[in-house]
DNA sequence: TACAGATAAATGCATCTGCATTTAAATGTC
DNA sequence: GACATTTAAATGCAGATGCATTTATCTGTA
């Protein structure tokens, strides 16, 4: 009752949590592109497929996990469908939709991406804390 | 030195914050712009030149300050300028750089985004820890 | 002083994101 | 069954970002 509106070292004190977060992440990324790896939001959909039900989701389901914007999931999943990671398969129940697929090629990459993005969080996020 | 690499499970938390504070963080930008103002970005550069020494500071101070990429600072510069809210001004002792110094229509525009800004923190930081 | 190297900022170009609109299929109502 | 409404995804275009290169100035050394 107060203070309803959250003081300024409070946003002060979250736009600092923004900032580690953003160098952890921006290290992360640089990490993956320097091994000549894709950026990490490939990573993060092929995660979610691989852990869905079939290796499989509708594009909306993507949108709803990883809190993108359609246009957003659908330009993703065009390209990682061009690299081959993916395939789009018409939905059996839903004319509209779409199944998007994790093949081979695609849990493959996740597996080589995995030690380069664990050792980089392990390396930044142990310097953040410090 | 068991397991000097992070688990899976550690990523996987990682990724639950980082994609917490994405909602937030785009809750916060759409609560900006529905009420007519300008990306957070631009708040926090005009933030960090009105708590320096003189209201200015050298793009590769805020460079620094921010995490910002030089080209990044220099084209957001651009707009601040173009809006009316810096001036660019040629540094008296280094002649590669320059000041970027806040001008009254930035120091109000810093007032009137606040209440905005400090109501969509207070709202959706609450509804994630909830 | 002259010159190599380092540093500050800007710019051209490709890629990515955001926004609004469009297309197609499903659902509900008369 | 016909038609308005809703939902899923794609697309055109503007704005923003990343990357490499360029321009200008400063610093150190011979």
């Amino acid at each position: 009752m107060i203070d309803p509106v959250p003081s300024e070292a409070v946003v002060t004190a979250w736009a600092r949590l923004l900032r580690a977060q953003a160098k952890v992440l921006g290290a992360v990324e640089s990490a993956l592109k320097q091994h000549g790896f894709p950026p990490l939001a490939w990573y993060d959909i092929l995660l979610e497929l691989r852990r869905a039900e079939g290796g499989k989701l509708r594009p909306v389901e993507i949108e709803g996990h990883l809190l993108l914007a359609q246009h957003n999931v659908s330009r993703l999943v065009d390209r990682l469908e061009a690299a081959g990671y993916v395939e789009r398969r018409p939905h059996p129940e839903d004319g509209r939709s779409q199944d998007v697929v994790i093949v081979e090629a695609g849990r493959d990459l996740l597996r080589r991406m995995w030690p380069v993005y664990a050792a980089a969080i392990e390396r930044h996020i142990g310097a953040q804390l410090a």
